[in-house]
Parts: structure tokens; C-alpha cells; sequence
RNA sequence: GGCCCCAUCGUCUAUCGGUUAGGACACCACGCUUUCAAUGUGGGAAGCCGGGUUCGACUCCCGGUGGGGCCGCCA
């Protein structure tokens, strides 16, 4: 059995961002590909921010990708709790070791000196760090102090003149000194842990071997570092993922549109689309192949072929991806999927009957090589369940004259009364019309045809619509087209 | 401002010192076609700059430039 454990522990101050997802992606196949456990933890410490709403957006978003946790708040572990609001305890142990060790102390500065002595520094271009005097206080004097004056924070003792060391498995070894990381605060209060010290533990606790996270936490890693030595845990190792880009090339987020996995779902994005097109952001197989399903990239997953610069989100190529998941569908289950969304679009009730699933799957089957999201479908078919609007002009084809188009209408109507009278395939109706046309224009007769029947300047051929719709409202839709001109 | 990370087509990327610098998306053209897709074929498109090291650098080293990230009593 491997020891590798991962983790994913988002916060729940919003909805599943693609680059938090993204991060668990990566988690998560690293532990499978090495027969490790992935562990979900929620970080809900900050009680202001988070919502409950938003962990239930997380857990359904993970598990609609199918990126299943072997440890998390949901299904349990060895090490539970797995969320951060049920372990004050255990942090409070944590900050009274630190306290008496003398690693960290209480800093009685009030928030406004600090924000005016971050000014200062700023303005005289210096980092703005905050190095404490409260740091020498006797610990009995400052113990009493924070008794009475609750306005203090909990600050680590960061020692001075050192250089700390690790090597990130994506970008090889890195060094940050001490001396410009500064007394960060690891707690409010005994029973309010903050991120830098609620991580380390959490980590610590539930045996995290590998901590795979994005690339803006590099910076934060000397100080997870130095925590752990502090509370004597051991040291995981550590890789830290490019960042997503928006395509301005800053970090995505909500300025550049759309980030939530939910969003993306109810805009009709299928989960497999997702896990393909995230794997592929800042990592790559190597090979030529570019369509992979969950299962296949844990297997070949390689986190030594992870990109260290960041990856532009390219909405164009997920829409690709998307198209390409969604022909792999079969009639039946594209059918099922798209209900929801056509039902939404055409204000109906979703049909149980069978005769109106079999209409609404070969209207969905012939739209599917156009389709690129699930919420396309309503738009493009509607004029199937509703008699199409459209601008008379529409039905010109090239520059035929309106009496060239009402007798090729005529022609039409005659061709379905004499000879498509009875239901016929697309094949049959194709062969029917062009002998008919025989050495005619093809065009001066389909194209109108088309319209009247979609009301579309694009939309599939004429056939696929008569098979579909019928002969006989195929005719009433011509007999209307002939009274609008 | 300090520290850190990064740098191949517009975008995602292959190349682990020797290639006509390969693939995918997007784009363009052609074929199939009444239109739009799907599909097939073809095309344009890249090593940030300057120094080294080397017989030979996209690849290794240094500097510059550019982009990004982090510097909370948020996570």
C-alpha cells in the first residue's frame, strides 16, 4: 500500500472555482496513478465568508466530475473531522505549545497601527513586514494582558537569519530567508486558528504525504515550513501547479467571465468535457492524444510532465472538447440530457410519453454534429415544436423573384402531396426531390424550402426536417409560407 | 517597493545539444454540399533580447527585458 495521501481543502467563500477544481483534478490523480488517498477537507475557519451553500456547491461540483475523495466531511476517514469549523480543539493545543515554547507571543498592536505602519513601509518602498517588539514580552505579563485587552493577535516567532530550503517536485529547489517573511499572525484568539496554522495541523493530522496546490502559495510554503519544525510535524513534500490565466494573462478569476464549475455545468458542459480540458491546462501526456477520460488519466498522469508557466483558459478549445464529448453520445443519452435544457427553453413540462421521446430524439440526434453546449439545443429546434417566425426575404435564394419563389413552393407542395404522402426516411424524400428537380436548380427549390420548414439562414437539410416533421405539417408550413408572400 | 516564479505559433503544448522546430484549438483555402455543421485534404503561423559554454544551442550558464504571483486579525 503506497503512503502518498493528497489533499484538496477549499475554502467555502463561493462557488467551486475552475482552478480550485482544477487543483483537486491533479490531486486527485496523482494519488490514484500511485495507488494513494485523497483527502477532502473544508477550510471554513474564517466563519464570516463562509456559507454552508457553497460547501454543498463544492461537494456536488467535485462529485459531478466524478473526482470522488477517499476521506472528506461527507463519507469520513481515520482522521475526522475532515472540516476545519469541528477542530478549534486541536488548534488550540497547537497555539498553547507554540505560546509556551516560546515560538509564538501575543502582539498587542491595534489594527490601525498596523495598517499605518504598513503605509509607512510602503511609501519608503520597504516591504511592508511587520516585525514585532511584543515578541520580548515576559509571557506571564503578556498572558495577563491578553486578558484584558482582547484587541491582540497570536504572531509566529519567525527566527531571524535563516534560510529554508525545499524542493517543489515541479520547479526543482527553492530558498526563501527568514528575514523577509516578518511575524505573520497564526490566530486571532486560543480558540480561532488562522490558514498558516490551520493548514499545517490539518495537513499534520490527516497524514498529507504530498501537498499539490497552486503556484500563488510558493511564497506561503517557508512559513508552513517553519511551522512544522516549530510543532515538530513532519515535512511533506510539495508541488506547486501554474496558475490559470485569464487571456489577459492574470490570474482567472471572476473579471474574465465564467470560473464556476456549476456554471459551466448548467451552461450544458458535460463533467468528462471538464476533467479532459482542465488535465490539459498545465499538463500534457507527451503523446499526441488529446481526448482522455478520467480513468485513462490516472494511469498515465505524470506530474513531472506539469508545465511551471502559467496556462491561458481557452474557451475555444473546451468548446471543441465539449462538441467532440457530445457526438460521443449515444441518441438515447444525449436525448435525456438535453430535456432539461430544451424543456427549460420551450417552457414545457418534461414529456414521459413515448411517442414524444422518439420525436424529441431524432430532433436531437439530427442536431447533435452542431451542437456545442447542452443549452444550444432549444434555440436551434425550436421551430421543431413551434411554427417558425421568419423575415418572407429569407426565402430568396440568390436573386430568384418572389414569383420564381412561390412556384418553387408549388413544386415543393406538389413533389410531398403526390409522392411523400406516407411516411418516408430522408433517403427516400432526397431521392423523390432531386429526380423531381431532375436538371433544375437544386438550390432555387431547397433553399426555400428549408426556410419555410426552419425559419433559419443555417440549419440542417430540408430531408432530415421533412422525415422528421412529416408530410403533413411540412405542408401546412408551405401553405403558410405561400400566404405570407 | 521587496521577494519569488515563469518565458516555443494568437492559445494549449512536443523537443530532455544535432529536427525541413512536431501536434491540437482557432484561422484561411479546397473537396463533399441548397445553407450551417460534421468530415476529408492542404495552408499560413513560434524559439523575447544580448552575452557566454560547445564542433554545434530553442535546449546548459549569466545578464537584461517582459509577464505573473505573494507580501491580511482572507483562504
Amino acid at each position: 500500500m503506497s503512503s502518498i495521501r493528497t489533499r484538496i481543502a477549499p475554502s467555502p467563500t463561493g462557488n467551486l472555482h475552475i482552478g480550485t477544481a482544477r487543483t483537486a483534478l491533479f490531486n486527485y490523480l496523482f494519488a490514484k496513478k500511485h495507488g494513494g488517498v485523497f483527502v477532502l477537507r473544508i477550510e471554513d475557519t474564517d466563519l464570516e465568508r463562509s456559507d454552508p451553500k457553497y460547501e454543498k456547491d463544492i461537494l456536488d461540483s467535485l462529485r459531478w466530475l466524478g473526482i470522488d475523495a477517499d476521506e472528506s466531511p461527507e463519507v469520513g476517514g481515520p482522521y475526522a473531522p475532515y472540516r476545519q469549523s469541528d477542530r478549534t480543539e486541536s488548534y488550540k493545543n497547537y497555539i498553547q505549545q507554540l505560546l509556551s515554547q516560546g515560538q509564538a507571543f501575543y502582539c498587542f498592536h491595534s489594527q490601525k497601527e498596523l495598517e499605518e505602519e504598513k503605509q509607512k513601509l510602503l511609501e519608503k518602498k520597504l516591504p511592508p513586514l511587520h516585525f514585532c517588539e511584543y515578541r520580548e514580552m515576559e509571557a506571564r505579563e503578556a498572558e495577563t494582558l491578553a486578558q484584558t485587552k482582547t484587541d491582540h493577535v497570536i504572531r509566529f516567532k519567525t527566527p531571524a537569519g535563516r534560510k529554508i530550503t525545499f524542493t517543489d517536485i515541479i520547479r526543482g529547489e527553492l530558498v526563501f530567508e527568514s528575514d523577509l517573511i516578518g511575524d505573520f499572525s497564526v490566530a486571532r484568539k486560543m480558540d480561532s486558528a488562522l490558514y498558516h496554522l490551520a493548514v499545517v495541523v490539518d495537513d499534520a493530522e490527516t497524514k498529507i504525504s504530498h501537498i499539490i496546490r497552486g503556484e500563488d502559495h510558493i511564497a506561503n510554503t517557508p512559513k508552513h515550513i517553519l511551522l512544522n519544525e516549530a510543532l515538530g510535524f513532519p515535512q511533506p513534500l510539495y508541488a506547486h501547479l501554474p496558475l490559470i490565466l485569464g487571456p489577459d494573462r492574470s490570474k482567472l478569476s471572476k473579471r474574465h467571465g465564467v470560473t464556476s464549475i456549476t456554471e459551466y455545468r448548467e451552461q450544458g458542459y458535460l463533467p468528462e468535457t471538464l476533467i479532459n480540458f482542465m488535465a490539459l491546462l498545465g499538463w500534457n501526456p507527451g503523446t499526441d492524444q488529446e481526448v482522455f477520460a478520467l480513468n485513462e488519466l490516472a494511469q498515465v498522469f505524470d506530474i513531472a510532465k506539469v508545465q511551471k508557466s502559467g496556462a491561458v483558459f481557452n474557451i475555444e478549445k473546451l468548446d471543441w472538447l465539449s462538441g467532440e464529448y457530445i457526438r460521443k453520445k449515444t441518441q438515447e443519452e444525449l436525448t435525456k440530457l438535453c430535456l432539461p435544457y430544451l424543456c427549460d427553453f420551450l417552457q414545457f413540462k418534461i414529456p414521459n410519453d413515448q411517442f414524444q421521446n422518439e420525436y424529441v430524439e431524432k430532433v436531437v440526434a439530427l442536431e447533435q454534429p452542431r451542437l456545442k453546449k447542452l443549452s444550444e439545443i432549444g434555440e436551434k429546434t425550436e421551430y421543431f415544436f413551434r411554427m417558425p417566425k421568419y423575415d418572407k426575404e429569407l426565402l430568396r435564394w440568390k436573386n430568384i423573384t418572389e414569383t420564381e419563389i412561390l412556384t418553387s413552393l408549388e413544386f415543393s407542395e406538389k413533389v410531398i402531396k403526390s409522392k411523400i404522402q406516407n411516411p418516408k426516411s430522408k433517403i427516400e424524400i432526397e431521392k423523390i426531390f432531386l429526380e423531381a428537380i431532375g436538371e433544375g436548380d437544386k438550390g432555387s427549390i431547397l433553399w426555400p424550402l428549408r426556410v419555410v420548414l426552419t425559419g433559419k439562414k443555417a440549419s440542417p437539410g430540408p430531408f432530415d426536417i421533412i422525415e422528421i416533421l412529416g408530410a403533413e405539417e411540412t405542408l401546412k408550413r408551405l401553405e403558410r409560407a405561400k400566404k405570407i408572400l
